[in-house]
DNA sequence: GCTCTATTACGATGAGTGTCGTAATTTCCG
DNA sequence: CGGAAATTACGACACTCATCGTAATAGAGC
């Protein structure tokens, strides 16, 4: 049986709080890699900053309600729950994921 | 004729600065409140921080690439850029605005 | 020119937070 | 049981930044 670490229900989550846990490039750029490879855990994110670190990001971005945990062990994997964004903002992750980077100015 | 502050181009928007820009309460609330008055000045916006605050978070607005800023005289009124932001990040910002608030946990 | 108003520039300050290092906890496995 | 690995809890620190008060600037109208 899968065991899930607490996490905010649809309903709760609050659009002020996800747009600050994105806000963070480290936290984005977690949200963009959980994008790609489905589930991850906090050491196999391979990112420039302590697991500590990354860890603590982790539960911003699950406490926000971008992410779901799941329980394995000692490990804890983690995914973007796209679904339920999808459902409770339409449209704002898949815009937010498929932005193009900026032309440089100057 | 119309003058207008310098503001960044199409595509030099970043998500990133417009997420930063949207993660702090206050200019999530300006942006919210330009989107339904079309346009306003600093001092005409009615917020709980003083006018000079107001103006700090306009400026941010701007160089983000949320808003667009006219000269008229010494006022100088902003507006969302939805068009273009729509065109730029599609669905993201009217995701934003359309967001249901959050049923109050517990 | 003078005054009033709108805006911004500037410096200061206090709160928030991203990051780290270390220790503690938990689970897996030999 | 004992060691290794993953995660987190905790405290510390540096830096960002939201906010304010004041002063400076600029335009409008008398």
């Amino acid at each position: 049986m899968e065991t899930w670490m607490a996490q905010p229900d649809l309903d709760e989550i609050d659009v002020a709080t996800v747009l600050q846990a994105l806000a963070d490039p480290m936290r984005l750029r977690i949200v963009r890699l959980l994008a790609e490879v489905e589930e991850s855990t906090c050491t196999a994110l391979d990112l420039p900053v302590k697991v500590s670190t990354v860890s603590h990001h982790v539960n911003i971005l699950r406490h926000s309600g971008l992410v779901s945990t799941r329980i394995d062990g000692t490990a804890r994997p983690s995914r973007l729950r796209r679904d339920d964004l999808e459902r409770r903002f339409p449209g704002l992750l898949s815009a937010i994921l498929t932005a193009t980077p900026p032309r440089p100015q100057r």
